[in-house]
DNA sequence: CTGAAAGCGCTAACAC
DNA sequence: GTGTTAGCGCTTTCAG
């Protein structure tokens, strides 16, 4: 059962004018009279008329909607940097398709080839952890197809790209909690492919060593799925509790392997922050519910999801190939978690 | 700078075909000889030929898409539906385009005309907590529109419908606060134009009178912005909290509520469940790790998707309209928190 | 087995 | 000021 509606055609036949004359009374153009204008108005009103917009894309060549690939949109960081995108798409009258790659390399492919085969204009992208063939964004992306990369960065991909500055959220975290005096810090981190992990590994380690303690790849835990199968995370909180010494404090750089830790440690019976602290990225607007308020990284994700998706219209509306590309670094910002006093421990 | 696709012509003029040759060898045509069909085949192949879906949808008189509106995506319960939609979507080669009205009712209006315009071929919806005005919404079913409504339900359009046994759901989490010891027990709700919230005050009240306590409509607070507003969440709680005798207990009807509410609580010092037990729906996967671990009414989001999904999938392609309506209700699950001993309380 | 032509809804030269 | 025509990419009669 379908939905007919109104054309220009029947408008036209109604009135006994040309298409051509409806069509450019519906567009206001100076060249057709005022009482015209109206009639056609008026008669568009009662059939309630409305422009066929796969009609217009076919003509104009665009469909007016971007594509979204990220990798869960149930993670509030994701949620939250949607927000963002819808908000600017919809001001400037674009539709947005949202996918989710669920960490899945070959469904992030296909999603992709999707996307594309769907004529969107551009292409908003958040890798999954599992990318490390880049075969097919960059071949989209040679043939001039507007891509902007968000959060999880393809560095030899030129493009424009939004991010945060994830050393330095990292690198702040690692330091709160060398402050609270926590000597043994590991790190569970995402998929080594990923640029955001290397970053954050990174500010992780610059932080131990700012405070000449070295560190130890044994206590850097890699997540190849990122979080998304929890026995992934339980094995890595299970194998750092039995190190000898054992951890004293555990880093973890996204919001699921953050979420992820905690039930670990809670199956593992690991009180927190008694036993070991926790910090690490999350976004998510229910850790200050936690049974540990735990400190964490918050992203500016809603002003990500609005950056990036202005840096990409930009890119599709630009009439000539961009060739200077952007990459726009926001600031973390550290949301210290209030203070436990049994936490303190250890010199300082 | 745009990314132009091949298309049938340039393979036709390419072979000295014509292009419904090519369009027949692409499609496999029996008319076609296999040595033509191979010649296309393997040319189309070498100009990463892609038929333009906005043309089929022109010619076909449907985009293969299907628009999608919640109150918000960075919400569990909404974005576990999601997925449950996208499966049985993609799975069908359906493009889903999601919206959010951020339960607001003029967003929702606005939505619903940009997803109409936007000439998508279905719509699921989860109405806003805001609207009370039907007259868009029934405008479109009479077109013939294909709709399906999930969760929050439209009672006066007939279409498919699916949603949880509400009622029960209520009765359930409220039999529990019961047997658990509390007798006085307020409720948080929705606004009141919605089904849900009839159906769910329904279960909480029938199961306080089936201990044979009466309701009193002092202890029932009905928040309009169904939580988006934490302020309005507060000042329930505020009221709920000066009311005397004070109640024991509280029962929330949706996810935001019920974090809303706890947000409140701790706020003003309230302790769970040691001054006040709270029990309520949610789908958020992060209960169990919450300062207090409460027993939630969990529904089954990713079924939900699936099954409206379905309906409305059955709906947009079949061949004459539909008269007879499914209205499927499927079960909620009681999930409950680990006994804190110190919670038993009165008698019993 | 293959080609020519029409049409989906709309816009934009190009007439008159 | 208004009409005619062509064309966006594709499918589909209708002819050969």
């Amino acid at each position: 059962m379908k939905y007919k509606a109104a054309t220009i055609k029947d408008i036209a036949q109604a009135l006994h004018l040309s298409t051509s004359t409806v069509s450019r009374a519906l567009r206001d153009s100076h060249e057709i009279s005022a009482a015209t204008k109206q009639l056609v108005l008026d008669h568009a009103a009662k059939l309630n008329y409305h422009p066929n917009p796969i009609a217009l894309s076919l003509k104009e060549k665009k469909s007016g909607s971007i594509g979204v690939i990220v990798s869960e949109i149930a993670n509030s960081f994701f949620s939250q940097t949607i927000n963002g995108i819808e908000s600017v798409a919809n001001e400037k009258g674009y539709t947005v398709i949202i996918s989710q790659s669920h960490e899945s390399f070959e469904k992030e492919v296909r999603t992709l080839h999707y996307l594309a085969s769907r004529s969107i204009d551009g292409l908003l992208i958040s890798v999954s952890s599992a990318t490390k063939d880049l075969t097919q964004l960059k071949a989209l992306h040679q043939y001039g197809f507007p891509i902007v990369f968000f959060d999880r960065i393809v560095e030899d991909i030129a493009t424009h790209k939004v991010m945060v500055d994830n050393f330095q959220g990292a690198y702040n975290a690692t330091m709160h909690l060398l402050a609270e005096g926590y000597q043994r810090i590991a790190c569970i981190t995402n998929s080594a492919h990923l640029s955001i992990t290397r970053e954050r590994v990174a500010g992780y380690v610059a932080a131990l060593e700012k405070h000449g303690i070295s560190s130890h790849p044994s206590l850097i835990k890699y997540c190849f799925h990122g979080g998304m199968l929890l026995d992934e995370v339980t094995a890595a909180v299970n194998q750092l509790m039995k190190a000898k010494p054992r951890p004293d404090a555990i880093f973890t750089t996204s919001d699921k392997l953050t979420t992820g830790c905690m039930r670990a440690l809670k199956k593992a019976g690991v009180a927190i922050p008694g036993e070991i602290a926790l910090t690490g990225f999350s976004n998510s607007e229910l850790i200050e519910l936690l049974h540990a308020p735990i400190t964490v990284v918050r992203q500016p994700a809603f002003e990500m999801g609005r950056v990036a998706t202005e840096l990409l219209l930009q890119l599709i509306e630009s009439k000539r190939p961009v060739k200077d590309f952007d990459t726009r670094i926001l600031q973390t910002e550290l949301i210290t978690a209030p203070e436990v006093p049994a936490k303190k421990k250890g010199r300082k």
